[in-house]
RNA sequence: GCCCCGUUCGUCUAGAGGCCUAGGACGCCAGAUUCUCAAUCUGGUAACACGGGUUCGAAUCCCGUACGGGGUGCCA
């Protein structure tokens, strides 16, 4: 049992209209360890830049927050809102001197007061500051490495590091769980609480969340935003789950399991220091774990939207739900996100399947065979009984006829009716689901092109 | 350049000086199963960056080197 009570986490994200990875992570982490401990979440908005503050730049984050079911105790705040404490702020360093007004060209003037036109720096003290971090230990810096920085711009707004450690006192945040990439400004933060009179929270440093060259995910490069997962079909248990494990693991090693028994486990000493790989690989086999977990009922309320998407390569006239209800239990052992339902049942909605030219080469003309046995399957499935046994054994038979396993018997019939070589069991949906004269003439039309 | 942080299988991690001939998971490979592909089951591959210490004993502690990353804005 973790021995902290009553702590104050926040999560502080900048609002870019859409929810990073990284940020979702810490975010998660933060939430964790407020439930962990029995603590409080907030939430605050760091808007300090003008052109943030704008409604449809957080909508998405309050969006991808819920949907990863990570909930708030306290907020959202906007420190936009906050400008009054962050003017008091400046004006008792001002007064006190701990802070110094620079005009334009960077000089130093006289005054207490705040002026127009002019920003304020932080006078640095002589020394070097120790922050004690609970994932890194302590990290100690030397204040000439931190020169006199800037805490209020001269268009009259304060900068990160003043807002975020004003609005961490006057939230009384103990515990400031955040990005390895903010490590270097911890010490300024210090610095400035200090000398407003307060203590600064306990750090807790995360490591940097990487992509295959080790740098840093970020927007141009990586695909970042969770609503893209979200589109591809990832659920948000399964990416709640692998993003708990990048970064920390549980002690007893069971990766995959519900969020309750991750918040009981999760130990913020516990979390590493190395950076971590964001590794799609492995979040597809979580996904498809997760999907196998639904029952049918909830598989097929999470799939719906990605049969009814835009999309979607069939005509909306031809869509058959009852089909897919039918076809979902056959399906779901073989998704691994939601999105891979599509190719599935295409074939079954389609007036022309979709045909995959590399199959369609390979199996139907480059094996000669197939045109044999495309005229057994056709003679046969002409006036035999249309159900699933009679017509699955009768291909079989064919295929023996010419030497062929039931592996490479259903081959070719597969390709002609699906399009593709790789998909659903064949014969039930392709009987119960299809008349028995467009089957005939999928398999006319492909043996017509051999 | 300067400062800070990091370094266990390809990847995510376990490891808190003897339990480590280093464990799990993903991936990959092989086999079983199978109407395809998956799924499932079985087996396998594969790592303590390097060099010095400390210690009876080091993946674990200390120092150095190498490599990687982050930060060095009137961005957050």
């Amino acid at each position: 049992m973790s021995a902290v009570q009553n702590s104050r986490v926040r999560f502080a994200p900048s609002p870019t209209g859409y929810l990073h990875v990284g940020s979702a992570r810490t975010a998660l982490f933060n939430w964790l360890f407020a439930r962990a401990t029995g603590g409080t979440m907030v939430l605050r908005i760091e808007d300090t830049d003008e052109n943030r503050n704008r409604p449809e730049l957080t909508a998405a984050i309050f969006e991808y927050l819920k949907w990863l079911g990570i909930d708030y105790d306290e907020g959202p705040f906007y420190q936009s809102e906050r400008r009054q404490q962050h003017r008091q702020a400046i004006q008792q360093l001002l007064c006190d001197g701990k802070a110094y007004l620079c005009d334009a060209n960077d000089n130093e003037q006289p005054g207490t007061e705040l002026v127009e036109g002019c920003a304020v720096r932080f006078r640095t003290p002589e020394g070097s500051t120790t922050i004690s971090d609970v994932i890194r230990g302590e990290v100690t810096v030397e204040h000439s490495q931190l020169g006199d920085f800037v805490i209020w711009r001269s268009d009259g707004s304060p900068t990160f590091v003043l807002a975020n450690a004003v609005d961490d006192q006057d939230m009384a945040i103990t515990h400031a769980i955040r990005g390895e990439d903010l490590l270097s400004s911890a010490p300024r933060s210090v610095l400035l609480m200090q000398a407003l009179g307060h203590t600064p929270p306990v750090y807790a440093h995360l490591p940097l969340l990487v992509n295959e060259q080790r740098k840093k995910l970020s927007k141009r490069r990586d695909d970042v935003s969770l609503e893209s997962y979200r589109k591809q079909g990832y659920l948000a248990k399964a990416m709640a789950n692998y993003l708990a494990l990048l970064g920390w693991g549980p002690r007893d090693e069971v990766e995959i399991r519900p969020m309750a028994e991750v918040i009981a486990q999760f130990q913020l000493e516990d979390v590493n220091r190395s950076a971590a790989f964001f590794d799609l690989a492995k979040l597809q086999h979580f996904n498809g774990v997760y999907i196998r977990q639904l029952d049918t009922a909830e598989l097929l309320d999470v799939l719906t939207p990605f049969l009814e998407s835009e999309e979607v390569p069939w005509s909306k006239a031809c869509y058959r739900p009852e089909v897919v209800v039918a076809m979902v239990p056959l399906v779901q052992e073989k998704l691994r996100t939601l999105a891979d339902i599509v190719p599935q049942v295409d074939w079954l909605f389609c007036g022309e399947p979709v045909v995959d030219q590399t199959s369609w080469q390979k199996v139907l003309v480059d094996n000669k065979i197939s045109a044999e046995v495309l005229d057994g399957v056709i003679a046969v499935l002409t006036d035999c009984a249309w159900e699933p046994e009679i017509v699955k054994e009768a291909v079989f038979r064919i295929g023996e006829a010419s030497g062929l396993n039931r592996s490479k018997s259903q081959a070719p019939v597969r390709v002609a009716v699906t399009g593709r070589s790789v998909g659903p069991p064949l014969f039930e949906p392709m009987v119960l689901h299809l008349s028995r004269q467009e089957v005939l003439r999928r398999l006319r039309r492909a043996r017509c092109c051999l």
